[in-house]
DNA sequence: GCTAAATGTTGAT
DNA sequence: TCAACCTTTAGCT
């Protein structure tokens, strides 16, 4: 599940949940032991969210920080809390509501000092009002590589996965292979700014949706919309826009997917 | 019931 | 460039 919209949309949950209350922490799985021990009985002070990293941030300085990777997951629910199976790495508990995480690719307690070099490390997250778009621009406009590569390189923007990378190459018209010095200032300020707005939409709707309404055929009933990408996980299929089927290949090690009539190289 | 693939990153070749 | 991490789910049989 995890873009920039997930892990936003769950650090407003988590606030919302357990901010400024005294959690319980525990590690079911004791991969976590040591650090939930360490957490257990202290208060969620800030919880502050870039590109796809969630850092927690307790009273005396602690920080946990959560990285959700492909598969990682948070669930939450009123109390009691269901007996913990399977690989439960983290369990929080206030006195009301708990919240479980499976399967992070990082679930680790990082010092003050650590959390700067990890922010310092990644690029704008638009989805943060500190933005600084100029920052992205400046990397993308001297770098030699594909957009599509430089989109999903958290160092140059934070936050883009391979379903953004995807939808909103194809909304700007863009060829994945365009290299980043070849975009332009304004191909790049327009793509900066959809994005923001779909990470936004993103956040607010729990999903990521990219077709404008003129191309999502008719309804909307259940979780799994059909038409909710232009070009993602569509190969072959027809584009909703010209029709001409729509290609893939590997980039960045990740199956990447364009229609190369309206995405010309 | 089984297999492959998945919205991600890291660290070793 | 590739395996490893670890879990769920879609698409088969």
């Amino acid at each position: 599940m995890p873009e920039g919209h997930t892990i936003h949309r769950l650090a407003r949950e988590h606030r919302r949940l357990f901010a400024g209350r005294p959690l319980r922490a525990s590690s079911p799985q004791g991969r976590f032991a040591a650090g939930a021990e360490l957490i257990d009985g202290r208060e969620l002070a800030v919880l502050d969210p870039w590109g796809k990293h969630l850092l927690y941030g307790f009273d005396g300085g602690l920080w946990l920080h959560v990285h959700l990777g492909l598969y990682g997951k948070w669930t939450s629910g009123p109390l009691p809390a269901p007996e913990p199976r399977g690989a439960l790495r983290l369990r929080l508990e206030s006195d009301e509501v708990y919240a479980d995480l499976r399967g992070p690719t990082a679930c680790e307690l990082v010092t003050p000092p650590e959390v700067d070099a990890l922010f310092a490390r990644l690029g704008p997250d638009p989805l943060r009002r500190d933005a600084d778009p100029e920052l992205a621009w400046a990397r993308l406009s001297r770098s030699r590589t594909a957009v599509g590569v430089l989109l999903m390189d958290q160092s140059v923007l934070a936050g883009v996965g391979n379903v953004y990378r995807a939808e909103v190459l194809f909304r700007a018209g863009l060829s994945p292979y365009r290299p980043g010095r070849e975009v332009g200032r304004a191909a790049f300020d327009a793509l900066w700014l959809d994005l923001t707005g779909l990470l936004r939409a993103g956040v607010r709707a729990g999903r990521i949706v990219t077709t404008r309404p003129e191309h999502r055929a008719r309804r909307s009933g259940r979780a799994t919309v059909p038409d909710a990408h232009y070009v993602y996980r569509r190969t072959g299929l027809p584009c909703r826009v010209c029709g001409t089927p729509v290609a893939t290949a590997v980039m960045v090690a990740r199956n990447l997917f364009w229609c190369p009539h309206c995405q010309p190289a």
